[in-house]
RNA sequence: GCGGAUGUGGUGGAAUUGGUAGACACGCCAGACUUAGGAUCUGGUGCCUAACGGUGUGGAGGUUCGAGUCCUCUCAUCCGCACCA
């Protein structure tokens, strides 16, 4: 009889799914575990990256399960977006029909692979049910201010027709395309995140150690806290008419206020108001305007890799604590999209401010004492600051704030390099934004009751334009307010709204979905995801969104979640030839094709073993090879079992050998606790388990063989699912995978102790002694065993470590 | 530039947190056994050395009886952010 999977594993998947093994129980009382892989977008096929994902969110779903817990492990589909769009482009097929095509597909696929998923929990985001309880959190949101829309300067990428958060664009180019984003003026709809800043912040103090600390200082990072003064710089009279009276004044932020009597002068972004406005009313020199709309056309990101650019607009402000009269400039290196487009300039204290003066003469004046050469940004007393002067300028900065407040100036303020969430996307393939556009009445949310706001199907995807904008009759309706015609929304949500609560659907039961997109007492149960994994990429973008809306639909009453994801593994790739596996390289393996080749389990098997979950995995075909010569073995030796139980051992009879095989075995399972509850480091358990294997080998008492498979496979089943379970019905009907197996102490108590010695710090020999010796008599066994070494050194200090070791400190005589 | 990691045999990786470095596996070498299989089994395998022995966790110092592990400096690689005033 040897070991066929293909066979195995088809009679257990058939199995759990007649006895739908893997649902969660619908009681909340007792103790839960929520394991969440990161839901997969139907691209069509699964690849590595998802084997591993899934391998290991199963094992912990499985482990918990055996102990007892009510396991949720769900899963479904990202089913919105671009690709489903392009395929419709290139091979004419509808995105609907696309997806749901590929899903039928990958679901297939997730079967062979033996994961112990909830099916009654499926669900695909594109579902018209998803997208109905979705428009109504919309609507909701925009009821309480939190989504507004407005027209302003966004990233456009032409390739993908679309908008793009600033999370989307990576070295200024496209996430998705890798095309360069252009910037360009036009109406969207924006999430308020900024509002919850603080709160995102301050709750990643409650992740640490749960979350990896790279993805916390990344997410912090983006948030990008920082405090300052805000404060008002008055333009001249002179100024404000050649302005036309236009304006009168502009805001200024500041983290250093404690270098204000250093300002020579003030500079504007290429899109700050008064810039346009002297650019537009050709009040500047024509090449200088000339000039000026090159930069504003240029994106963030080509600019930061220019020098230093800027020119004069022959304008001035007022220093407000001096009364002096401050140039104006206009330069490349000022974000528009930051404290309002506009700084103060103090060259003697900032690096930017120091090379731009450099470059075109502009007067520089130090007001910290520090340093020798300037630039100087380090701290320091202030010097010629009026009557800061001598202060500190830690304690200035607070000193000048508080002035300006008093003085009725400016005001402490905090600014963050976070921007609002832009969810509206031109494109077809998405949920379309519930509002309407009335002449009357202007934008209007839909009525519930006419919820969802549904996709039509009747659409051409060309790729110029978009479709819902294209349709001859979606976008005409009536106004649900005054009921005069209006014009539906033909912007799509962001692809990131769906994945930002679809924890929470998971854990509403879907008796309930109908009715309800998140049920309270369920979430409240549920929730957090006791374990989250998914790949590094998502540490900003998703995991920052799903943090945000929780914390959202919390305070719309919801739930009482403040954080989705208790704890957060990122798992490393999986790469082949050291290159990420990807089609374009002709690096890919399939999981399709090993699956068929050697079964889930090997495959499961081999990915758990290769490498720590947290760290990249190397593709080694003969690896696999060894994984599956394991399971062979493994499987090949379940003959040796005798018993049917566990069997009580008498400990003195057996021999050497076997003593050693059940130390192996106890080390594996006192080890498995950790592994599946903390490290995650499969491969050390994988190895643990081998090791047992091979000292079971090495004897022959069938009790001690009974005893190890017992056990084995308990430790085992998490990982290799299908073979564990069919030897454990064979051997033990599955009695061994009820409850926790106990670890017995008196398997580790030896008749003699190995002590290494040392000697100067050396390994020199060692010698086996009784447990009960005290240190004297095993020290001086140790200096027997070590005459050798001793002769014509005098021993300065013995060190005894107990069970380990001896080590005796010497110098000459 | 700022921030975060990571450096251990030919390879993937272990090392109970300061106590025998290289577990386990791949690969390689030698042998056995074959009704030639995805074989299987046995032994060996960090480096230098015929051996005694020496040496060895990116490098240089330090603390310690003892350092892969702690401290200081340094080098390399990877990742993230990148003019945020």
């Amino acid at each position: 009889m040897s070991y066929n999977p293909k066979e195995i594993e088809a009679k257990w998947q058939q199995q759990w799914e007649a006895e739908q093994a893997f649902e969660p129980s619908d009681s909340l009382t007792q103790k839960k575990k929520y394991i969440l892989s990161m839901f997969p977008f139907p691209s069509g096929r699964l690849h590595m990256g998802h084997v591993r994902n899934y391998a290991i969110g199963d094992a912990l779903a499985r482990y918990y399960r055996k102990q007892d817990y009510n396991v949720l492990h769900p899963i479904g589909w990202d089913a919105f977006g671009m690709p489903a769009e392009n395929a419709a482009i290139k091979h004419g097929k509808h995105p609907k029909e696309w997806t749901y095509s590929n899903i039928d597909y990958m679901r297939k696929e997730l079967g062979t692979l033996g994961l112990s998923f909830s099916k009654t929990r499926e669900f695909a985001t594109c579902d018209p049910l998803y997208t109905k309880h979705e428009q109504k959190f919309i609507i909701e949101m925009f009821e309480k201010g939190l989504l507004y829309r407005e027209s302003t300067t966004v990233n456009w990428c032409e390739s993908c027709h679309t908008v793009l958060a600033n999370e989307q664009v990576e070295e200024g180019c496209c996430w998705r395309c890798d095309n360069p984003v252009e910037l360009k003026e036009m109406p969207g709809y924006y999430l308020d995140i900024i509002r919850y800043a603080d709160e995102l912040l301050e709750d990643l103090a409650q992740l640490e150690g749960k979350w990896p600390s790279q993805v916390i200082t990344m997410q912090r990072n983006w948030i990008g806290k920082s405090q300052g003064l805000a404060f008002d710089f008055e333009l001249t009279e002179e100024s404000k008419a050649k302005l036309g009276g236009k304006f009168d004044r502009y805001e200024v932020f500041t983290t250093r206020p404690d270098t204000i009597y250093g300002v020579t002068y003030s500079a504007l972004a290429p899109e700050h108001p008064i810039t346009k406005y002297l650019v537009e009313h050709n009040l500047l020199d024509s090449e200088v305007a000339e000039k000026i709309k090159a930069i504003a056309n240029m994106s963030e990101v080509e600019r930061a890799k220019q020098d230093k650019e800027g020119y004069p607009l022959d304008i001035s402000v007022i220093h407000p604590l001096t009364g002096e009269e401050i140039p104006v400039w206009t330069a490349n290196f000022v974000l528009a999209s930051y404290g309002g487009g506009a700084v103060m300039a103090v060259p003697a204290h900032d690096e930017r401010d120091f090379e731009f003066a450099t470059k075109y003469n502009l007067p520089i004046k130090r007001v910290i004492e520090g340093g020798e050469e300037l630039p100087y940004t380090g701290e320091g007393l202030l010097v010629d600051s009026a009557r800061f002067s001598g202060m500190k300028n830690s304690e200035a900065k607070l000193k000048i704030i508080e002035h300006f407040e008093s003085e009725g100036l400016g005001k402490g303020t905090t600014n963050y390099k976070l921007r609002n969430w832009g969810v509206s996307r031109q494109r077809y393939w998405g949920a379309p934004i519930p509002f309407v556009h009335c002449q009357d009445c202007g934008l209007v949310p839909e009525k519930f009751e006419n919820l969802p706001v549904a996709l039509p199907d009747d659409v051409e995807i060309t790729g110029e334009g978009n479709p819902l904008e294209n349709h001859p009759t979606w976008k005409q309706c009536s106004c649900p307010k005054c009921g005069k015609d209006a014009v539906r929304e033909t912007d799509t949500l962001d692809t990131f709204v769906q994945s930002s609560w679809y924890q929470f659907r998971y854990a509403t039961n879907p008796k309930k979905w109908e009715e309800v997109g998140i049920d309270k007492a369920d979430t409240d149960y549920w929730l957090g995801v006791d374990q989250y994994i998914g790949g590094i990429e998502h540490a900003i973008l998703h995991l920052l969104y799903a943090r945000f809306f929780t914390k959202v639909l919390r305070d719309l009453g919801y739930h009482d979640i403040d954080e989705p994801f208790q704890r957060l593994l990122t798992q490393g790739m999986v790469l082949k030839d050291g290159a990420k596996m990807s089609k374009s390289k002709g690096n890919t393996v399939d999981p399709d094709a090993l699956v068929d080749k050697y079964g889930a389990d090997t495959a499961r098997l081999f990915i758990l073993f290769a490498a720590p979950p947290q760290k990249e995995l190397e593709w080694n075909d003969s690896a696999v090879d060894g994984a599956f010569r394991f399971i062979k073995k493994l499987y090949d030796r379940s003959s040796k079992v005798t018993g049917k139980t566990l069997p009580d051992i008498d400990q003195s009879s057996l021999s050497k050998e076997s003593k050693l095989a059940r130390v192996k075995v106890y080390e594996a399972l006192q080890k498995s606790a950790d592994v599946y509850e903390h490290t995650f480091a499969f491969n050390t358990l994988i190895a643990a388990c081998m090791e047992a294997l091979n000292a079971l080998d090495k004897q022959d008492n069938s009790d001690v063989w009974t005893e190890g498979m017992y056990i084995m496979l308990n430790l085992l089943e998490p990982i290799i699912p299908h073979v564990a379970t069919e030897l454990s019905e064979k051997l033990f009907g599955r009695e061994n995978f009820k409850g926790k197996i106990e670890v017995k102490d008196e398997v580790f108590v030896q008749e003699s102790i190995l002590y290494v010695v040392m000697i100067g710090g050396k390994k020199r020999t060692e010698i086996e002694v009784s447990p009960d010796a005290n240190n004297d008599e095993i020290l001086a066994a140790a200096k027997e065993a070590g005459a050798k070494w001793l002769e014509g050194m005098q021993v300065v200090k013995e060190i005894v470590v107990p069970n380990k070791l001896v080590n005796l400190a010497v110098k000459p005589k």
